[in-house]
DNA sequence: AATGAATGAGCGTTCATTCAT
DNA sequence: TATGAATGAACGCTCATTCAT
């Protein structure tokens, strides 16, 4: 699992020490959430198995949801900025990037971490403003790499197309969280549903006009 | 919002007074499920909601298990089977029908229940069998709904062939939710969003070939 | 295990279908207090476990120490009397008549219902008076017996003298109970504490005279 | 009534605070315990009795078995060893020494917390291995005192002619708590009772053979 | 004789939070 | 930085009892 480091953003990690103990407990909360949901991410488990007390742990976290935010930040993180290091390599063709950043994507939600975090993470945003806020920073820094991509492959595409692309693709590997995810039905299949996807999303950035976004007429789909 | 009627199953449903009270707390719990989410669905507020008390809740319910199940299946219950009209309508051709339904799920993504009530669904589902075991139920639905669209489409589809582009297209749709959904970012996207889905998904379908699902080469996607 | 039958005395129990109901509720109510403590033994799992409603059950019984009392005095009853053959037996000289019935008081101790039955009684007469009656009832008649067959043994003993001998037996033998009874340690060793009780009761009975009883001097005991 | 020590064994008795709580805490339970029985002791009565909140009480002790096995150690070790003294007076032949002994347990029977609180323990003790337990210990202990002082006396016996003496005389007068306890109906006669038994038990230590142990014959007894 | 429905109090336990030291 | 102690509210659940039908 990724080990998470920190945000500056947290004040008590200016000390040495202060910030390995805030590591230590990003990563205590997050294993929590992953291994056994929200509802057992309390205050308590997390100082004790952080081996430290309920009244340390209000030190550096002043209220339970500082914790939950600074964590949902904190595991984000970690899911951006790796598709850099593909999109710079020069030995692939767009086409081929894209895939690749594909196939990782689909590949990883069959990690258990993924698999439970987001599910989490959507839930949470429903009710929390900063769970929402934190979910709209990444999905916007992923449209932007898909909207790159879109346009490396196909320059003839709008702003506007590229971005609508961009939130259906984006949606669409998310939706199979629940189907291709960590112990759930279909999570032996990712190399079939790797090839649809890219397949499919590759037509649909080669071929995407005006009309056949906003207009529909099945006879010529 | 739907109303949430009795499944047969509940013993406690055997009487006109029963029944009615059974069906007034599975309303209530499944407006508080959807309004505030999982973490506020407490047997205690479940109870004052419903103009019962804790003890009278749990004559009908004995365990909070018990009643969160009974909810699951009731308001998925509520999902499913509206398609056969759709479907069994003559009037339109196999693709028409398709685009419909499409048009039909996307169109309920933006709903206020929709929204709220999968993410919880989806996350409950992470530790707690029951509520896979209700998921995995109505996606089955789902996806038989979706073969049997994909076979009147494009009849030379093997089942393997129409199962894994259930399983794709149903993710697909699932996964906006997240985007589409009630208060979410592009909620005022679904037409263009629909648009989309149902030209891709029919390409797919149309063009599926087990090289294609199978093997992989970008240069002929 | 025993099986209890009704005291008239129940006001319920006057038709066919009353006494077998009670006597049904009787055997359940003991069974759950002889294997599960007086802590489980509540109307709700009395009801369930008789097959009926908690309701009926309390047509039955107005009121849990109702049935409580009940069913004290029906175990009760159930441990009385058995002795009446034994000392009826011609066969046997008085001393083998005593010799028998301690051996059969001691053997019984060993039966759950009986290691089970008894430190519940005794807890419960503790803050109970209608336990404490209970419990003071049949231990007159155990005293009474024991009386007799003192005077049996030993006829020149005064009534005091008999009597504080017999307050002195029946506490020794039950005190056994939680060191010979049902899943005790010594619970194997109940011949050869049999053979001491009998062999020290019969030299007390046989010895006993005022000042024994009353003075001390531990040189002539 | 005894003030209840703490064992060191609690881990938040460590800091002065904590300590005297925890020796309040378990005063109040035992108080509990006496006077109105296992039923009404109950975390709620403890806390509110003792001065503080739920919430504080488990913070001493997590759950109600954690405290109850504290309780009952504790109030255990109060009845342990105070026959060191006498059984070290040179003053006292070992006969005196015995007969003290034997007077002062029985003595201690009428008190209200020994008839109280000993049956509670062996109730308990049916369904609850840590109350099982407890006892286990602290009758091991008062057998090793009486197999001691029944060597002395009789030094001819064997260490497993000792120790069933020693069941049947800790098992006779425990059995003593239910008839001559506090407020049953033979409190006042303690003395006599108190003058058989040693009586008795000294005639028993010294006439133990291994034939009038494991043989029987009434004849002879 | 029996059921089904309901109440209100209490249970053991956990929670986020606060604060003196 | 860290601990230990405390609060007060809420949690899911069970209880004896009542009563209309």
């Amino acid at each position: 699992m990724r080990t998470l480091t920190l945000q500056g953003r947290h004040e008590k990690a200016s000390s040495r020490k202060g910030r390995k103990r805030v590591e230590v407990i990003l990563n205590t909360a997050r294993d929590i959430l992953i291994d056994e949901g929200y509802a057992a991410l309390s205050m308590r488990r997390i100082a004790k198995m952080s081996g430290i007390t309920v009244g340390n742990l209000s030190y550096y976290y002043t209220s339970k949801q500082d914790l939950v935010q600074d964590l949902l930040e904190a595991v984000i993180q970690g899911y951006m900025g790796w598709w850099d290091d593909i999109m710079a390599d020069d030995s692939l063709t767009p086409e081929q990037q894209f895939a690749k950043i594909i196939s990782f994507i689909i590949d990883d939600l069959t990690t258990k971490e993924t698999t439970h975090f987001f599910p989490e993470l959507w839930a949470l945003a429903n009710h929390e403003p900063f769970a929402q806020e934190a979910m709209n920073t990444m999905y916007g820094h992923v449209r932007d790499m898909l909207m790159e991509m879109a346009q490396r492959i196909n320059p003839a595409l709008s702003v506007s197309e590229r971005e609508i692309l961009a939130v259906f693709m984006s949606s669409s590997f998310e939706g199979h969280t629940m189907f291709l995810g960590y112990g759930r039905r279909w999570s032996d299949r990712t190399p079939q549903i790797s090839h649809i996807a890219i397949r499919s999303f590759l037509h649909l950035i080669k071929t995407a006009t005006p009309e056949n976004i906003n207009g529909f007429d099945p006879a010529i789909a």
